[in-house]
RNA sequence: GCGGACGUGGCGGAACUGGUAUACGCGUACGUCUCAGAAGCGUAUGGAGCAAUCCUUGAGGGUUCGAGUCCCUCCGUCCGCACCA
């Protein structure tokens, strides 16, 4: 028998799978669909990183179960190529992007292989390619058409290093996502698309599918709904000058503690907008928003953040109890955030308080609830810790702090929800969220306020300033902005687009791929490209030369898989419908999408939220057939170096998977990274363990010497087998990777000390051929078949075929095991009993006396209290 | 601060709806093969003890005949968001 040799038996199946056009699949209606995808890579310059096959591998191990058991599976694969270090790259050594792009998706494409995966090579896309990003414009066109796109002037966050502006979601603590340099605040004209109008529909779909628990909390909070009202605060006459002459507007989650705002808090943004529209404000008040502004800046950690603030002199006032109160300027409510003015509430908000108790600003309870109370805290007992004299001082009619604790105590009013109200005229003794609405409906009767919901999510920044990207098909023509021939939409001109049939825009060749510090893209120098003629009335026109970011290609990829060729359209609605509908028969309108797909955590807020909004949008307008893009998402854990800290090249950590393959064989690659540890948890790399599970496969390999149609088959084999089935199956379903290969091993262990059935052993190498499938192929072959192990049928378990001649009664005296004994599967409850009664080593343990109680589990154990 | 995940041998990690804790792998020790080493193969391997037996899932308490698993308090690690009103 020739040894277990890898190196020659992968390659001999890798160029059969590719000849034979194995994993090629096309739409076959007679046959049930399952679609499984994998974050298409980015093909960096340093090829493929170990991180890289863990979720491939994976999927690839699904895939191959879900074929075996009979569906037609579209497992793609593609290179999102547009990005910022290719384009830095370039701007180094001077070579074309588009170049240097093609020979480094040729040398992912050759790892990919060599990794043995089942992608439909044939269906392989390039957002870089033209014939593709064709449609990225098409779309982008089509967001522009239905007011989803909209050119604005704003403070956008520009990262000083790579020159370049950034979204809301690419900053992370004030610095660059990706090269942590502090980001500025720019004002600069920038693509928007309006994903806040889907924000509701994006937080709702959720409900729809099937994502792990943390990408959905993740992507809910992200989203950010609150619901609570505005409201308006009547300014005093001494504000003349002030641009709100009449009101301020509020937002609040909690209007019930309206009786308890104290003062109005304004963000050093709305100050500053009062001041440039001519509010005669104190030199102290504009040193301090000036002060404030430069802070927010610069600082990255807003914990340690001492709070800081002025008195404006302006007085506002409550329109629940007709209350004069300070507004303060505060560098703790933010711009951004609901009208960027809140009214404060000391005794409830943990932040109002702090700043209340700064500066010496009264504080009012209007809730008793034992968490709410600031200042005090209550332990078990009911105890009250704390100074809540020093709170109600200034305010003689709250309660004491004796009849507080009472009234929590009888409402069991732990949180705010369960709190009272009180000292709040016709709204005390309701519950805080009782009152809450009847203060809406209150404020709604009275004109003073509105119901609003407020989210956290604002527009996408759509453009950047850099060469490699896709441009934007847009044409400005002053002409016809002149004679309004666009409907208007944006602030600005509104340019034109390029018609569909002239897509795609391509990208020009320049000669520098500098990005400029008056950021304006290398694309602005092409004066040849810039200027072209109007594609409405001819003539003379500018184009935009602002390019999308890198999400763009990646938020439609999924759906040219489907039909990768086409040249009419980015896809076709029928083979949309075959790929991402439901194939189940009862599915309502709009569900399904791609069965199952996987990806890291990094990018469920971003990527998964981009293209979950673009997905909608084009179902909204009838492009394609789901309402979600994916109906079920999982997310791989990071593989750390052996030195459990993240690879890295300057930590000298980094595996090269190359090298493993050529080491110790693919297949011996693939399942040591399935066996690792949990598939969802960070692993360390112990090249050992790799070693252990090439071990295995030779083990299993010198198993073929051991077949023999002598060989007995006793029911703990059948038992053995049966579980195996079983266990692999479901485990591999469940992505519990680990478990199953250690299922196999154990199977493996079993079967070595004996002889065995050939038939066994093919049950043996089908359960282990996703993992390992070159390996299976040949021994397969070497078994007789002529054809492939892949095109074989996944084995079904049978639990009748369990057969045990004994069973295994533990018995327990007083919650100790004491006993195990060996019963007949038929015994009854009562015979196991007496058994157990009977032992020599239980009665020992009785000690003569008298059980009080005999706990039977079937099958499983005797439980004997004394 | 809020939200989420988690804590089990020398190491990576198993354990279904509470029912024999430490599966599987690594490492280690001894044996076998060999001129020798490596690789194989075999046996052992949570701790203490000669043994009977006792102890052991971050710490402490509780529920239960029975807790790694459920409840409470605390400690620690990782991830996400962060003065979001």
């Amino acid at each position: 028998m020739k040894s277990y040799n890898p190196k020659e038996i992968e390659k001999r199946w890798q160029r059969r799978w590719e000849k034979e056009k194995t994993f090629s699949v096309k739409e076959d209606a007679k046959k049930k669909k399952f679609y499984a995808l994998i974050e298409f890579p980015y093909p960096s310059g340093a090829g493929l990183h170990v991180g890289h096959p863990r979720p491939f591998t994976a999927m690839d191990v699904i895939s191959r179960k879900k074929r075996m058991e009979g569906y037609n599976v579209l497992y793609p694969i593609g290179f999102d190529a547009f990005g910022l270090p290719t384009e830095n790259y370039a701007i180094k050594t001077g070579r074309p992007p588009a170049k240097v792009t093609k020979e480094n998706i040729a040398t992912f494409t050759r790892q990919l292989k060599s990794l043995g995966y089942s992608f439909d090579w044939s269906r392989s896309v390039d957002t870089t390619d033209p014939e593709y990003y064709r449609w990225t414009q098409w779309i982008f066109l089509q967001l522009y058409k239905h007011g989803l796109a909209y050119k604005k002037n704003q403070p956008i966050n520009w990262c000083p290093k790579d020159k370049i502006g950034l979204a809301n979601e690419e900053v992370v603590q004030g610095c660059c996502e990706r090269c942590g340099t502090p980001v500025e605040q720019r004002n600069k004209e920038q693509w928007m698309l309006a994903i806040t109008k889907y924000a509701d529909k994006l937080l709702e779909g959720l409900k729809e599918v099937d994502y792990i628990a943390p990408a959905r909390i993740q992507q809910e909070n992200w989203i950010g709904r609150s619901e609570g009202a505005e409201v308006q605060f009547v300014i005093q006459s001494e504000a003349k000058d002030l641009p709100i002459s009449r009101s301020l507007t509020v937002f609040t989650t909690r209007p019930d503690t309206i009786f308890g705002a104290t003062f109005v808090a304004v963000s050093a943004e709305l100050a500053q907008s009062w001041l440039k529209v001519g509010w005669q404000a104190s030199e102290k008040v504009k040193k301090n928003v000036e002060a404030t502004l430069k802070e927010r800046v610069a600082t990255a950690d807003r914990d340690e953040q001492e709070k800081t603030g002025v008195d404006t002199g302006i007085k506002a006032v409550n329109p629940a109890n007709g209350e004069e109160i300070p507004v303060w300027v505060t560098n703790y409510v933010m711009g951004g955030v609901g009208t960027g003015a809140i009214m404060a509430v000391p005794a409830h908000d943990e932040r109002d308080y702090e700043f209340a108790k700064k500066f010496g600003l009264p504080i009012k309870i209007v809730i008793c609830a034992a968490k709410h109370v600031s200042g005090l805290k209550f332990d078990k007992n009911g105890t009250a810790h704390g100074s809540i004299d020093e709170l109600n001082a200034s305010y003689s009619d709250v309660y004491t702090p004796e009849e507080m604790l009472k009234i929590i105590e009888e409402n069991g009013a732990e949180e705010l929800e369960d709190g009272l109200v009180c000292n709040s005229a016709f709204l005390n003794g309701l519950k805080a969220l009782e009152a809450k609405e009847k203060m809406i409906q209150w404020l709604e009767e009275k004109g003073v306020g509105k119901r609003k919901v407020n989210f956290k999510l604002r527009d996408w920044v759509f453009s950047r300033q850099r060469y490699w990207g896709e441009p934007l098909p847009l044409v400005f023509c002053e002409a016809c902005a002149k004679n309004k021939k666009f409907e208007s939409k944006g602030e600005e001109m509104n340019p034109g687009w390029i018609p569909d049939e002239k897509l795609p825009l391509k990208l020009p060749k320049v000669a520098k791929y500098e990005p400029t510090d008056t950021g304006e893209s290398p694309l602005a120098a092409m004066e040849k490209w810039v200027n072209t003629r109007c594609p409405r009335c001819g003539g003379k026109a500018r184009r935009e030369t602002d390019t999308m970011p890198n999400w763009a290609g990646s938020s439609w990829y999924f759906l040219r898989y489907c039909d990768p060729k086409n040249k009419k359209e980015f896809a076709s609605m029928k083979k949309l419908k075959y790929w991402l509908g439901s194939p189940k028969p009862d599915a309502k309108p709009g569900e399904g999408g791609v069965d199952w797909y996987n990806g890291g955590m990094e990018h469920t807020v971003l990527h998964l939220l981009y293209s979950r909004f673009w997905n909608q949008f084009l179902f909204d307008i009838g492009a394609v057939p789901t309402h979600e893009p994916y109906k079920k998402r999982t997310s791989h854990g990071m593989i750390l170096g052996p030195d459990g800290e993240k690879m890295s090249k300057s930590r000298g950590n980094v595996i090269n998977p190359d090298e493993m393959v050529e080491k110790f064989g693919t297949d011996a690659f693939r399942m040591y990274i399935m066996f690792m540890g949990p598939f969802d948890q960070a692993v360390m790399w112990d090249t050992n363990g790799l070693v252990g599970v090439r071990r295995f496969l030779d083990k299993v390999w010198n198993l073929q010497e051991k077949i023999s149609e002598n060989a007995t088959f006793s029911n703990i084999d059948e038992n053995h087998l049966q579980t195996t089935v079983k266990k692999v199956s479901d485990d591999i379903d469940q992505m519990k990777f680990n478990t199953a290969i250690a299922q196999l091993m154990t199977l493996t262990n079993h079967f070595s000390k004996k002889n065995i059935k050939r038939v066994h052993f093919e049950t043996l190498l089908l359960l282990l051929s996703p993992f390992a499938p070159h390996f299976c192929e040949e021994l397969w072959e070497n078994l007789g078949h002529n054809s492939p192990i892949s095109k074989e049928t996944w084995p079904q378990y049978d639990l009748n075929k369990i057969k045990n001649q004994s069973m295994t009664i533990v018995v327990q005296v007083n919650g100790k095991v004491r006993e195990e004994m060996g019963l007949v599967p038929e015994a009854s409850e009562e015979d196991v009993k007496q058994a157990a009664l009977a032992s020599e080593k239980v009665q020992k343990w009785l000690e003569g006396k008298e059980p009080k109680k005999i706990i039977y589990v079937k099958g499983k154990l005797v439980s004997i209290v004394v």
